[in-house]
DNA sequence: CCTACCTATTCAACTTGTTGAGTATAGGGG
DNA sequence: CCCCTATACTCAACAAGTTGAATAGGTAGG
């Protein structure tokens, strides 16, 4: 049970709507934590069912009606229980690393090409995130999670070079 | 469906019993691909249903008899199949990273505390990686995750320096 | 001999996360 | 006027991951 505190974190920043946190998660979150629309408006719904969320109906002008999000007291306290607990270790899934585990058994020559585009990728995100940072106030919490993007991918940059070197310099991966 | 594809990378390395792939993903894959035993041993006889994979029984001296798995002809062609599909973007979930999203509604204390263990954490498995380099042989995949690991905690721990400086530093959270 | 602890595996129930499609309002462009 | 796009949300089915417990053989220690 996270995605549910995600949420609770993110409206702790202000009130939103199922479609505009979909888009908060997507541009600055998704990187260490990541959530469908669908996913969302099904915790929503059970965080307004459980009482730690509001919400009010907000008609627009020009646009479909939305559902403003809020949190309620007892969201307001859940959050503060969630962040005294300890939080568990970081779970990272990731497929690129399973993949060049089996270097020797498959094409070198795909993992070359995934190690190119995990690169753009990557820098990509940094310059996304090196931009944010640029226009970003001073709150605490969102500077050390854009700061956590930043280096990871730095680092991640730095890695994936190394793979590429590997990957292309010594042909002997059969070794 | 991906944790098939980490269950037949990891048996292109060498035969494996489900307990022994469990300790391997527990020692060396954690931090890239995480699976409990149960979760294993599903999808090891699905692999075996789906022809991916056969089983051996050892029966043994001073232990249980076990089973042992190995991929067949068509596992492996799966595997270079998967290789070479590119892989989908890491996932990461961290919990931490959420509630630092919430220090300003929250217990910076706790925060703190939690840094700390985070710090700790990753010191230990760094050595451990370490280690485990100055043992290991020069299969490519292997190296190039467990520099993957090493290079991931070093930034790690880079981070949370940063993150308590600046819970500490600063007791302006709230400005 | 009883207990505790590894090895080795299985069952069941549950929570999360993913995928694909579908509804509806409204604006802009051709 | 029709289509495309963006906003805003919903439903359904499924795949993947988590949790807790149970079974069972064997060894070592008190």
């Amino acid at each position: 049970m996270s995605l549910r505190h995600a949420v609770l974190a993110a409206l702790s920043r202000g009130e939103a709507s199922g479609y505009e946190l979909a888009k908060r998660f997507d541009v600055a979150v998704a990187d260490f934590w990541s959530a469908t629309p669908q996913q969302l408006y099904r915790d929503l719904e059970r965080l307004e069912r459980d009482g730690l969320v509001e919400a009010r109906v907000v008609e627009q002008r020009r646009r479909p009606t939305k559902r403003v999000f809020t949190l309620t007291a007892a969201g307001h306290q859940a959050l503060r229980e969630f962040v005294r607990e300890p939080a568990r270790p970081a779970a990272i899934r990731d497929e690129f690393l399973v993949k060049l585990q089996a270097v020797e058994s498959g094409d070198a020559g795909a993992l070359v090409a995934g190690a190119e585009a995990r690169l753009a990728r990557s820098r990509e995100k940094l310059a996304g995130y090196e931009r944010l940072l640029a226009e970003s106030g001073d709150d605490l919490g969102p500077y050390l999670t854009l700061m956590a993007g930043i280096m990871y991918e730095q680092q991640n940059i730095q890695w994936t070079e190394l793979v590429l070197q590997r990957l292309r310099g010594g042909e002997d991966g059969t070794a």
